[in-house]
DNA sequence: ATATTTTTATTACATTTGTAAGATCCAAGG
DNA sequence: CCTTGGATCTTACAAATGTAATAAAAATAT
């Protein structure tokens, strides 16, 4: 259980971008940004550079543009942001997080029935 | 659905103390703190000070000391929170977030039988 | 070859956070 | 009363983050 890079709240948004459409160069994903932000193009060199620095992308050059890869799996990353907030705000558990949101009346109908499904498909 | 100050992570050890026993001194808070981390207590006090400049408490003058109170809930924080949690990393679905632990084994046995039992418990 | 454009690299600057040290104020003891 | 010890207030400083602007390098167009 190594512990990832840190990877704040706008890297995570271009990230986002990185693993979904990986391998990408500079442009692509600024394009995609622009789309769903208001972040200029400096703002995305940036936020691509400081990954790169933090070991959570690599480039590769083909010609004069990079084409960026991730070294970091998704699913392993949310997988342990998903650990940190558990712990910090449910004790670790997420039965304590579901309780609380049940008790809350945060949960619809059928997200209630969604997740019984989901719990019994599981066959352990 | 008002958002409620930012809370940092050194902020929140506080505000757990806080909001367990308030109306709490200083003094105490500085005491709990004390026995479950290293942080000086001038460390704390200065975490207390910005949470009461952030709005997250405020206090009363007992004679020369403070006594403080919560003004922000703690399950509406914990609240807003888990929301921004899954909004980022789950898409906002909880049911997403259930999925993932278990695709990912990363429930045991009795997690999985105490959330169906939650669930089961919850008549709607 | 040179000017221009495109791409990447370097520098900037305010805010938040972690982590305190130093200064000040005031009540209680002498 | 005046000193002192404890409580609160002010200041500090580095790292991380949000948000770019400016500089340099490299490729392309003329």
């Amino acid at each position: 259980m190594k512990s990832l890079p840190q990877i704040s709240e706008a890297e995570f948004q271009v990230m986002k971008i990185v693993w979904k459409y990986a391998p990408i160069n500079t442009n692509e994903i600024t394009d995609h940004l622009t789309k769903t932000t208001d972040w200029n193009p400096k703002t995305i060199h940036t936020l691509i550079k400081r990954l790169v620095t933090k070991g959570v992308l690599t480039y590769e050059k083909q010609g004069r543009i990079f084409v960026y890869t991730p070294l970091v799996k998704q699913d392993e990353y949310i997988g342990q942001e998903s650990r940190f907030f558990l712990e910090r705000f449910y004790g670790g558990h997420i039965t304590d997080m579901l309780s609380a949101y049940i008790k809350n009346d945060r949960l619809s109908d059928d997200e209630i029935k969604e997740l019984r499904s989901i719990l019994s498909e599981s066959t352990r």
